[in-house]
RNA sequence: GGGCGAUUAGCUCAGUUGGUUAGAGCGCCGCUCUGAUAAGGCGGAGGUCCGUGGUUCGAAUCCACGAUCGCCCA
């Protein structure tokens, strides 16, 4: 017996279930013990954030990752399953100094450096578990005990071992540059940290129109417009466009000519007139400005679209202005410290913040009569990605990684890599060209300490492991728990140039190169013998089991066969470890990518917690279950966002419940029959049935091969389109056609049945591993005692290809049975009703299955050839003719349409001066007395409407049949229920007419006509 | 300013070598089925396939230019 189903699957529910059974039978564990010997897959997990509770844009690419692992591991690769964690940075910082309610850099410092870190491995520590409980809810198959963590001491000293590459190689150094600040976090922002969305917001800001007089002109002024008034203090130039038009106004003030509105001139000049000019600047008599000449420089990327023309520059609060002031030997003022603060030099502004600072300077011009205007405009300005506070420009001293000489060698190891979608390997390729060199330095605590011990010597000491460390230390190793802040600080090293004991920078290192070295890190590369645990390191000690391999494993499973994770990660993760590997090994350390999108509420809004569409995971799961969350994000292709929400979800589940429902048909069916299911049916089909089993196997056939084409190619959306075709045939085709031998009790249909369930349970299973479990243990570990009691150590289906002619003749019928459907509704009369006559014209194919065509519309008589018709309609094959007739072609289109041509024999046609075949034209009929009539595509159906008194006694019989099956549903009788039936007298032609057929309908045993108002009908 | 995508029904989107009357799901209207039934099926309304030009017998599809939106970078 199989256990029958319940209505409906409750997802959620059944998804506990089962993930108590993989617990139980250690079913994983079965899974990499029976693939071992296998062929390896290769996948490197991008270590996730472990910092919060995942989001629902974590589940789609964890969706993915799990999908492909799944479906390389029934096809019985050997596989690593290691899960990864990014576990130090600004990231997990902020979120700390926010539990904490710190909110600065000397709140930090005040806290103490080693409790801050304390508490950073305590939030790594609980959401790293957290996210585990997510994934595996999720249904995540991975190597949960020996995740890594990428603050363990290994991965930091293999981070160390590349930056010591970095630097022999010569591509190490320290750039004194203007770049973006969080004044908040203290610290600067590289390029790709601060590239991409939520990175800008709209912020209003002062507009300041200023007068900067020239020297030795008297009357004249630059006019100078800005947004940042706290700059202005640090002026030291004015620039203008060479070749652009300048005038000057009747107020005594230079524009460029297209800015400067109607206003009456008194001058034109070529901005390079003014080029050399001095001026006096806005702030001259505070401290920082003395000795400084200000002057007029010529830049070509003046504006000219906003502002005046004349651009002020301050290249200490500025990355153009920085640019400029190398080319112009300009003097760098610094007007903000590391808190943005105005530093002391700048007098009565000393202290105040760029915001407070605004006023004061907006006075100060307005009291010497510098201002010309003032407003506030509303612009997109650069906010930090962490904290959303307003970014500024600092020069600073930074450590940089120069991208000069490994661009091109990148761009080669790209170009091996096979992308999906493949424009994803163009967006590599713009970035590549176009990034700038890497500023690997924070100005932070809990992080990778960088390895730097520059000595007055002008010697730069770059340590590269643990070892050496220890090696050339002169204090602190004793207390040296772990690679991390404050404890590696106190560890100073000897000057391997001139003996001088040097300490370490104080910065710390940008988060991808945490993540960027796990190529390396956690495959052992150079590592002489495998090390137990020897992952757990520092830090991570005591959170992760994982071993450090040897060399030798390395080289097995580098590089990655598959990586996978959201866009953005192109300028990220990977971007860091492909440069990492380049450097390292000279090899793209991935070969496929699948990239994807980002996760929308259900209208395509972006999830805001603040919007309240925003939706957690753990409700998600819920809620819809994981089989539904994964089916929503297998389906959706990976270039365009996915709209997730539970209105998608309850379309999904009616699809599934069409899967669910066809195995409950069959259930309830195979009962009846004690259908005794023989597992060798998977490996070799049933044969010998009806057409229409034939078919259906044909048509897994196709399934099969449609999903193993689409998983090979990583295209979950083929996947699931392809099995949601399948399952729509099998239900309303196979099942729907096959009713009545089910209910005959046809052995063999029963068996095609299970074969067909069973290989579409099996194909889908990567998709949606619990529904497939469970219906596996169904349909055949329940059953088979010598079966796998997983679908996931059952391997994949093989299946002989498919008999393409069956399956193209079954659609050639349905088309013909849409077509009949569509002719009968036009006449009016419902199936229920049998008719004579049917006649199709054009569909050969369908000529096997006769049979099937008359049942399913209900005629007598169906009849392949020309339908008699009172009008005619030629159309032309257009891929025939095309390459045959040319030009010619448009003559031939328009005498069809118009009707000018003439028929010959044998389904020939002349038309304006051309004959042409049987093959060569589509010929419909329309419109015929006493037939209602359908086209399409060249194929004809008519069906005849008349009745005679037999077709409506036969109709009549089928209304009671149908009468009399719903009241047995209505009463709630068992199928198998046998009833006693009593006709009201108007039935009686119809019962002594069809009352054995209409008794084998119904299962009654006794049908009588009587003395009743209504049908009467009773358990026999 | 450069690069990469997208633009198809009211909404969300398919449409993979150029081919006849451009499809699906949801929504709407009508019909139908009635042991999948809070489902299923059929039909209908609803499209300048962003625009303009080109290639071609034939373009949603290929090419060029432009528009709008999104992303990436200046």
């Amino acid at each position: 017996m199989f256990r029958p189903l319940a209505k409906q699957p409750d997802h959620p529910a059944l998804e506990r279930e089962v993930l108590d059974l993989w617990e139980r039978e250690a079913t994983f564990d079965a899974v990499r013990a029976q693939n071992r010997s296998g062929p390896r897959f290769s996948f490197i997990d991008g270590p996730i954030t472990a910092n919060n509770p995942m989001g629902v844009h974590h589940a789609w690419g964890r969706t993915l990752k799990d999908v492909f692992q799944r479906y390389k591991a029934l096809r019985g690769f050997d596989q690593r399953y290691q899960n990864g964690f990014d576990c130090q940075g600004l990231w997990v910082e902020v979120e700390v100094e926010k539990s904490l309610g710190l909110n600065s850099k000397r709140d930090i410092e005040e806290y103490g450096l080693a409790a801050f870190a304390e508490r950073c491995k305590e939030r790594v520590a609980h959401f790293s578990e957290v996210m585990t409980e997510q994934s595996k809810r999720l249904g995540q198959w991975m190597d949960w005990d020996n995740d890594y963590y990428t603050f363990s001491d290994t991965n930091i000293e293999y981070i160390w071992r590349f930056l010591r590459a970095v630097h022999e190689r010569g591509w190490l150094y320290q750039g004194h540059r203007s770049t973006q600040w969080c004044p908040r976090c203290g610290t600067s922002l590289s390029q790709h940290e601060q590239a991409g969305e939520d990175k800008y917001a709209e912020l209003g800001h002062p507009s300041l129109y200023v007068r900067f007089p020239l020297r030795d002109r008297d009357g004249e002024a630059l006019a100078v417009w800005t947004t940042t008034p706290w700059t202005l203090p640090a002026n030291v130039a004015a620039a203008v466009q060479a070749d652009a038009e300048y005038v000057l106004r009747e107020d005594g003030t230079w524009w460029a000519a297209e800015l400067a509105g109607d206003a009456a001139t008194r001058r034109r000049a070529r901005g390079e007139e003014l080029v050399g000019l001095e001026y006096e600047g806005p702030f001259d008599h505070l401290p920082a400005q003395r000795g400084v000449v200000h002057r007029v420089i010529p830049w070509e990327d003046v504006a000219l679209d906003e502002g005046t023309g004349v651009v002020h520059i301050a290249p200490g609060a500025g990355a153009e202005d920085f640019e400029l002031s190398r080319v112009h030997d300009l003097p760098v003022l610094a007007p903000i410290d590391e808190a943005g603060r105005m530093v002391p030099e700048y007098g009565e502004l000393a202290g105040l913040s760029t915001g407070e600072v605004e006023e004061p300077v907006i006075e100060s011009l307005r009291e010497r009569g510098r201002l010309v205007a003032a407003s506030r405009i509303t612009h997109r300005y650069p906010i930090c990605w962490r904290c959303s506070t307003p970014l500024v420009f600092r020069v600073v001293d930074d450590w940089f990684i120069s991208a000069a000489e490994i661009r091109q060698p990148l761009l080669a190891a790209n170009a091996s890599v096979e992308w999906t979608p493949g424009f994803y390997g163009k967006r590599m390729d713009d970035w590549l060209r176009n990034m700038g060199d890497w500023n690997i330095s924070r100005k932070r605590y809990f992080g990778l300490p960088l390895p730097f011990y520059p000595c007055s010597c002008g010697r730069l000491n770059v340590i590269g492991s643990r070892g050496e460390l220890a090696e050339r230390a002169t204090a602190g190793l004793e207390q040296l728990q772990e690679l991390h802040r404050p404890w590696i600080d106190a560890v100073p090293i000897r000057c391997d140039a001139c003996d001088a004991e040097v300490r370490r920078i104080p910065e710390v290192g940008d988060a991808w190169l945490d993540a960027g070295i796990v190529a390396f890190s956690t495959l052992g590369w150079r590592n002489e013998r495998r090390i137990p645990a020897g992952y757990a390191t520092g830090a991570s000690a005591g959170l992760s089991g994982a071993d450090l391999p040897e060399h030798a494993y390395w080289e097995r499973w580098f590089p990655a066969d598959w990586v996978s994770e959201s866009r953005e990660q192109i300028r990220l993760w990977f971007y860091s470890l492909m440069f990492m590997s380049v450097t390292l090994d000279g090899r793209t350390p991935y070969r496929r990518v699948l990239a994807y999108e980002r996760v929308r509420d259900e209208t395509g809004r972006e999830m805001h917690k603040s919007w309240g569409n925003a939706i957690e995971l753990n409700e998600a799961l819920d809620r819809m279950g994981a089989d539904v969350a994964r089916w929503l994000f297998s389906r959706q292709p990976p270039s365009q966002n996915v709209n997730f929400g539970y209105g998608p979800a309850d379309e999904v589940k009616r699809r599934l419940l069409t899967l669910w429902n066809s195995v409950s048909f069959f259930v309830t069916y195979a009962n009846v029959e004690r259908f005794r299911p023989r597992l060798a049916d998977l490996d070799e089909p049933p044969a010998g049935g009806r057409l229409l089993d034939g078919w259906l196997v044909a048509r897994v056939a196709r399934l099969l091969a449609d999903a193993e084409r689409e998983y090979e190619r990583y295209w979950t959306v083929g996947v699931t389109r392809a099995f949601e075709e399948f399952v729509d045939d099998l239900s309303n085709w196979y099942i729907r056609r096959s009713r009545r031998a089910f209910w005959d009790g046809d052995g063999l249909a029963l068996r095609t049945l299970w074969y067909a369930l069973v290989q579409a349970v099996r194909v889908v299973a990567p998709v949606m591993p619990f529904l497939a479990e469970r219906l596996w243990r169904e349909l055949v570990a329940a059953p088979c005692e010598e079966a796998p009691r997983s679908v996931f150590l059952g391997g994949w289906p093989r299946a002989a290809a498919a008999d393409e002619r069956l399956l193209e003749e079954v659609s050639a019928l349905r088309r013909v049975v849409d077509l009949g459907r569509q002719a009968r509704a036009t006449s009016g009369l419902k199936l229920r009703q049998p008719l004579r006559r049917l006649v199709v014209q054009g569909a050969p194919l369908a000529e096997r299955h006769l049979d099937e065509l008359r049942d399913e519309l209900r005629v007598k008589e169906v009849e392949l050839g020309s339908v008699a018709a009172t009008e005619l309609r030629v159309r032309p094959n257009l891929p025939v003719l095309g390459p045959k007739l040319g030009r010619a072609l448009a003559d031939v289109r328009r005498a069809l349409h118009e009707g000018r041509f003439d028929q010959l024999d044998g389904g020939r046609v002349a038309v304006a001066g051309h004959e042409l075949g049987p093959d060569e034209v589509l010929v419909e009929t329309v419109g015929k007395e006493g037939w209602a009539v359908a086209s399409d595509d060249g194929v004809t159906v008519a069906v005849e409407t008349a009745l005679d008194p037999e077709l409506e006694l036969e109709g009549r019989a089928y209304d009671l049949i149908h009468e009399l099956n719903t009241l047995r549903r209505d009463r709630g009788l068992e199928l198998t229920d046998r009833v006693r039936v009593t006709l009201p007298e108007m039935h009686r032609e119809v019962v002594e007419r069809h009352g054995d057929w209409i008794a084998r309908e119904v299962l009654a045993v006794e049908l009588a006509v009587g003395s009743v108002a209504e049908p009467h009908l009773e358990r026999a």
